[in-house]
Formats: structure tokens, C-alpha cells, sequence
DNA sequence: AATAATAATCGTAATATTGCGATAGAATTA
DNA sequence: TAATTCTATCGCAATATTACGATTATTATT
């Protein structure tokens, strides 16, 4: 009990889920849209930037690497962190197709439901 | 302890993961792939096509309602569910703007990191 | 070599999520 | 009206997530 039950679901509602659930969260929301703004940047400005306690960014950015989002090189003593466009494309593509079920069922938008 | 701190994002990185957050379960993905399907269905086949237990699929589409992705409507002693296709363009529109952040930044797109 | 800086990991507390049996309420049918 | 059907809710157990202090490991600086 209380884990999810992802042999029940297809590969591919479980990857849609695996994606939005990575985006689930403001923290990495915002840590995305920071790498992005800057291209790169080491776990202290994100630190700075958004207010949580440095273990706490780490923990995030680790799920984000973990969903193959983003990649980080070690640079020194730091670490830079940047975002795996070709994986992002990926989820984009799997997101988009996901979220544009409704084009593919225009016909029958015209709900029965008030 | 446990808990979000959204205070300190802004109502649109909340917004994002509150949507993404909503779709980041097989479940909730499932009972939407099967609602854009069918139009319409009551609770009774959704148990039936998702092979989970009745109250946890009903708390699965509570948890859609809330987020206003669906809506239901009382017939009888069941309850018909359908998309509300408002929201959802809405929700795509959100969504599809913080997937296409890389296009945005495409100039940028030469990554620092390997 | 000693100190400082940086980030990952450990451990833990608080809270949230997932799933379901049992139950309740509301409508339908016999 | 009694039995049945259907869905929401309650209550609980198991697990997951969030957040952070303390610590560790690694590199940089003095």
C-alpha cells in the first residue's frame, strides 16, 4: 500500500506521469526556468536565487537528473549545471502529444456532460 | 516540515506544478485518456477499465475535479464525467508556454556544459 | 598542511500521497 | 418498502515527498 501501481498502466502513461511528476514541484519549475534564463549555472546561485536550504536544492536537482532534464559537470569545487536539450525535446514531444488529445478528439468535444 | 513552501514562487510557477503535479500519476492519466475516448463515462467503468479499487478511483477524480480538468454531473445513482474542455486548453496553454522556455532561449541552446 | 568553499549524502521530522476495506447516502428496481 | 446498485466518504496502513541540520568528500585558497 501506498506506492502506486505502475504495472497496471502502459509504458506510456507511465512516462507521461514519470514527466509531470518531475514538473510537480515550484522548486523545480523555478530551477529549470533559472537554467534556461542562464544557460548554466552552480547549485549555490540556485541556492541564492530561489530561498530553499542547500540540501534541498541538491535533493531537487538530483530528481531532475535523475529524469535526464538536466546534466551537471563538475567544475572545481563546483558543480555546473545545464539543461539536456535533447531530453527535453523528448519530454516536450511526449507532454505535447498528451496534452493535444483533444485535437485528436474534436469531433467529439461537444460534451454529453453539461 | 513536509510541506511546499509556495510562498516563495510565484502564482505561475505554481500554477505549472500544480498541473503538472495533477497529470504526474498513471491513474489520473489513464481516467483522461479514457474520458477523451469515450466523451463521457461514470465511475463504475473507469473501475472496471483501470483495474484499480472504487474508492481509489474516486479519489482520483476528485483530485481531476479540483484541478477543474473534469467535471461530473449527478444521472441517476451514478455520476457522469466528462473533460471540461476549457479548462484543458487552459491547462495546455500553461503547460505548452513552460515547455517551449527552450524556444525561447534557442540562441542560448549552445550549452556550456558538455 | 591548514583552512575555506562547495555540493552530495545521511538521518530525521513533518506532511502528502496512494490504495483499499468498511460504511453511508442516494437513487433504482423488484 | 426491501433489496440492489452506485458513488462518496471515513479511517487506516504503507509508502513517498519535502525540507533541513549535520556531516562528509572534494577542491581551492592561504
Amino acid at each position: 500500500m501506498g506506492t502506486t501501481k505502475t504495472e497496471i498502466f502502459s509504458d506510456h502513461q507511465n512516462q507521461i506521469a514519470s514527466f509531470a511528476k518531475g514538473l510537480g514541484h515550484p522548486a523545480r519549475v523555478a530551477i529549470l526556468e533559472h537554467l534556461f534564463k542562464l544557460n548554466a549555472c552552480v547549485c549555490g546561485d540556485l541556492v541564492q536565487e530561489i530561498g530553499l536550504a542547500q540540501p534541498t536544492i541538491s535533493q531537487h536537482l538530483k530528481e531532475l537528473k535523475n529524469l535526464g532534464l538536466i546534466k551537471g559537470n563538475v567544475d572545481g569545487a563546483r558543480v555546473c549545471y545545464c539543461i539536456d536539450h535533447d531530453n527535453w525535446r523528448d519530454m516536450k514531444e511526449v507532454l505535447n502529444a498528451f496534452l493535444n488529445i483533444d485535437q485528436a478528439t474534436l469531433d467529439a468535444s461537444h460534451s454529453i456532460c453539461k
